[in-house]
DNA sequence: ATGCGAATCTTCATATATTGAGACTTCACT
DNA sequence: AGTGAAGTCTCAATATATGAAGATTCGCAT
């Protein structure tokens, strides 16, 4: 078990940071961490002259504007929102929705753009806040398109909550459940990520076997009769197969550049 | 020149991507940053490791997913940003403008929300963009209101700007034009930013003496009478004052709290 | 499957940078 | 001027980062 190094513990600094502790004094950090004095002072001083923390008067300290300009050049050009914008506002303009496309990083799933077309939307995921990895149609549109060697360790280690959620009771029972959803090409979710909202999500690749992201739909259940949900689901995956097509070609203009 | 250490080493990795260059390959890295390839290698799988990098297919990386969740953090629950959105909303429902809020962080103007109400956004200063220092309303809002030990080096160092935008040939005339915007409590641009974009700026105060942000508003100079400009002016300097109070109301409650 | 080249990770000896105790400075406030 | 807290510096001991070279794994084409 190597020990963490310096570089791994003066990151490790930002992560004192999360959605109930934004603000953090000396004297906190240096019990969180268990760092010495001197040393936290070093991070702390090589993280603010880069930018990623600032000092808030009263030994304390918070996230500093690098974090804000990361995101921005993240944003700016991410050319899955350039592609996928499109998409979410047909999709939020055809059903009243909050139309989501999120990335998967391998593990995690993390909201990247979203287009809301009612006005209280039901889903909270803006950009940036974490989704829970087993739970919900956007995890399954993923799950189901894994390659087997990525899916099975994957579905083993959530079985606990995919059983929970009616996906079968072993890992081969949910297997199959998957291979329904690949099958279909879109997957549905009633309520399980909050309640009485429906979830209708479809992968989007970029040009390896493994999905990049899922591009959703959540609807309140009380807003469409049963019967639409194929129809939904159709459109979301026809949505997310052009947010693919878009995204390859655009690649493969990449390649023709380069040489 | 004390050579820099590898926690900077490490951090100045995140500081090769920028606007033009979101995708880099390990060599070009390598190339940039002159670490031998064991050395970058190790930094960055610690960055990806800690989700600030990802690889992609070709030996290339570009910023992770843990940059989006730290923005997301700040955005969720800046006070500023949540005590100044009332306002932002007011301002651009009041005239056809992008209303800004602009972070003061000590050596750089950042963007940290927006709300505009003319479809085609004049200003294109989203979050995260970082703005320039000595040019238009919002930087003299907030040079105008630093106190004289900030100002004066700050005035000094970016005197060829702002004696290019008719702010004073020397420092002292320089001072005497922010003193003027000092005494109107709000400062106005002409296109010095945008050509044809009308910028109206009033600081925002946290506690202390040094202004922490910005609020702004900027009108297309077509869309209003010039005498409208005054009433704008207060409009805006009053509800950057509302956000100021709101904000120190809030820190006396944590202060009470805490006790 | 098999093999190839590129990408990535180890190993290891060495030099070097990081560490922490404690002293010191700086600054804000009285 | 005096106090206390925030932040920095000194310095010796030691742990750790470094790079050359080599081993391994991966991705991909055959």
């Amino acid at each position: 078990m190597a020990s963490e190094s310096s570089l791994e513990r003066v990151l490790s600094v930002l992560s004192v940071f999360n959605e109930d502790r934004l603000e953090w004094s000396f004297d906190d950090m240096m019990a969180e961490l268990g760092y010495s004095r001197p040393t936290l002072y070093r991070y702390i001083r090589t993280l603010k002259d880069a930018g990623f923390l600032i000092a808030l008067p009263g030994a304390r300290f918070t996230l500093g504007p690098k974090v804000v300009e990361l995101d921005y050049l993240m944003r700016k050009s991410d050319p899955l929102i350039l592609r996928g914008a499109p998409a979410l506002r047909e999709l939020s303009e055809s059903w009243p929705c909050t139309a989501l496309l999120v990335r998967w990083y391998g593990s995690r799933l993390l909201c990247v753009a979203s287009e809301c077309s009612v006005g209280d939307p039901i889903t909270s995921y803006p950009r940036g806040r974490p989704m829970p990895l087993a739970r919900g149609a956007i995890s399954r549109a993923i799950l189901a398109f894994l390659p087997k060697r990525r899916q099975i360790p994957m579905v083993a280690d959530n079985l606990a909550i995919l059983s929970s959620i009616q996906q079968g009771q072993s890992v081969d029972e949910v297997l199959d459940s998957l291979r329904k959803v690949r099958r279909t090409g879109y997957a549905v979710a009633h309520g399980e990520v909050t309640k009485g909202v429906i979830g209708i999500a479809a992968p989007v690749f970029q040009d390896g076997a493994e999905p990049v992201a899922a591009l959703c739909t959540t609807i309140s259940a009380s807003a469409i009769r049963p019967e639409q949900i194929k129809e939904i689901g159709e459109a979301v995956r026809a949505a997310a197969q052009n947010v693919s097509r878009a995204l390859s070609d655009e690649r493969d203009q990449d390649t023709h550049t380069a040489e």
